[in-house]
DNA sequence: ATGATATTGAGAATCAGTCTCAATTATATA
DNA sequence: TATATAATTGAGACTGATTCTCAATATCAT
């Protein structure tokens, strides 16, 4: 039974001419069972140890796919390294970042969302997409100091 | 007769045991006179385009040095390019990037800043800084699309 | 002026990400 | 199913940004 985030997927594949590979497919599983924000290097890294092996390149060009095609969305830790989540069936979210252990908690506002419109309309600037990251410390690593 | 931002640097230069070279003074005064956000290369070749020679490790020694202090704040480009503003006597603004040109427009709000302090509290995160960056397309690029 | 110490720039090293290209694979069609 | 065509792949070379190393130099307290 295929999930229906990889109908859609093959769907979007199919609309563009493009093939459906095991690469593309495996990257994709990977992105939905991930629990938490993942980097390129989780993923080759992890789809590696199994059978098949996998291009570093073939994971970046699957990422950049899947993030055009509005199916992933990244965000970036204090030292600069990006991660990756899946947007299936998840509604937009921003975050705060641990600068500690790099954890993320996740939060969305509505309040935020809308005077963002207001701003940019203001300005006759056209969003496109945007991203709002608070770093500091989180429960944890703050109790530990 | 020196600058207040100068004044500063240095005094936070001999708290901390630093010293006052010609190189650090160099790069504050460029970030200073820039009027846009500038990135470690520019500064690296406008201050090799006049007499001294200048390391790009010192720029980046440098920035980091502003960074750290307070000084100066980094955005991003939606090509990951960063670049640098100083902190004197600007009060905190956001950014919104247009994709195209790399322009930038700067903004801020207070409702928006006050309801992340109320989301951080509410998840017992302690923020520190954040960044929140819309990008888009500014007026100029959008009707030339 | 001297000496202790911080700073410097050149260039090597690192790192994430991109590019190239010959071999492989997916898919449409017969 | 076999074949033809075009997209995809992984290895590894390459890139650009940043960091590191270290011997030479500059700063600063004395
Ligand atoms: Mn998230
Ligand atoms: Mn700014
Ligand atoms: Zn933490
Ligand atoms: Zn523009």
């Amino acid at each position: 039974m295929k999930s229906e985030p990889h109908k859609v997927f093959e769907q979007l594949l199919n609309s563009k001419g493009l093939k459906v590979t095991k690469q593309r497919k495996d990257i994709l599983d990977y992105l939905l069972k991930a629990r938490k924000h993942v980097t390129p290097e989780d993923i080759y890294r992890d789809l590696n140890k199994k059978d098949a092996n996998i291009g570093r390149a073939t994971v970046f060009r699957t990422l950049h796919l899947l993030e055009n095609a509005g199916f992933a969305d990244k965000i970036q830790f204090a030292d600069g390294r990006l991660a990756y989540e899946h947007k299936f069936a998840r509604p937009h979210h921003d975050h705060m970042i641990c600068v500690e252990c790099s954890g993320v908690l996740e939060f969305s506002n509505a309040t935020i969302e809308k005077i963002q419109d207001e701003i940019s309309k203001k300005f006759l600037f056209k969003p496109l997409w945007h991203r709002h990251e608070i770093f500091g410390r989180c429960k944890k690593c703050n109790k530990m100091d």
